[in-house]
DNA sequence: ACCCAGGGTCATA
DNA sequence: TATGACCATGGG
């Protein structure tokens, strides 16, 4: 498959963007103080509500297990009771330690930020349990990279939007929104942030286009 | 009682 | 390449 095959036009982009931007207002995402938190969070968030994930990140940080060294000093059982209500426990334990491990192997988390972006990207994706979605949400919300993170609810609205079918592959959605947009990593943080937002105070919670903020620009009601 | 949440890995064909 | 099973808690 072609991954670099233009499927947006900016002005389009820009205009749900900005219907976005005025219905909820600037996001100042990740909600993390650190970029360790970031990265974190980005793991104990997959598939996984994000009021969870605060529980498991205040009982790791109520314990003081929050940090590379502590993570890796503590036990299995330690950390997965700590971090049980984010779901999937024991697989997110094994997955917190791998990146621990990784981060102290590469000389800590400011040796990253000097690898150029593709390198980063793919250094993060040899950590198992880190997929395309963890490793994009780490470089753009924890190293400020231009990487347009893609996920369930970008797929959902940009196929209801009739901007593509849904089934494209990751690389070729995120692809298309870095083409189209240019590299710019403010633009990106917002724009995943609100796509976010609007999925939580609409589209989870109300199954019709009406009253929708990009409800005009929608020809598929669900 | 059901459904899904800011996914990823692994086995199989 | 493309499905399916599996992981697991908590809120609607």
């Amino acid at each position: 498959m072609d991954i670099n095959k233009v499927i947006f036009n900016k002005s389009d982009l820009m205009m749900v963007f900005q219907s976005l931007l005025d219905a909820y207002g600037p996001q100042d995402w990740w909600p993390g103080e650190t970029a360790f938190e970031v990265m974190i969070g980005a793991i104990l968030t997959q598939n996984t509500a994000w009021s969870n994930v605060e529980k498991a990140i205040g009982n790791l940080k109520q314990a003081d297990i929050f940090s590379e060294t502590a993570l890796l000093d503590s036990s299995h059982d330690e950390v997965a009771q700590l971090i049980r209500p984010s779901g999937y426990f024991n697989i997110k334990t094994d997955r917190l330690k791998q990146f621990c491990g990784f981060l102290q192997q590469q000389g800590g988390e400011n040796a990253l930020r000097e690898l150029d972006t593709l390198k980063l990207r793919k250094l993060l994706l040899s950590v198992k349990g880190v997929g395309p979605e963890t490793a994009d949400d780490m470089l753009l919300y924890a190293f400020q990279r231009p990487v347009f993170v893609i996920d369930a609810y970008t797929r959902r609205l940009f196929s209801r939007l009739g901007m593509v079918t849904g089934d494209e592959s990751y690389e070729v959605l995120r692809a298309g929104f870095e083409l189209a947009l240019g590299p710019d990593t403010e633009l990106f943080n917002e724009y995943h942030a609100l796509i976010v937002c609007h999925a939580k105070n609409f589209c989870n919670t109300k199954p019709k286009c009406s009253g929708c903020p990009v409800a005009n620009r929608c020809t598929i009601p669900e």
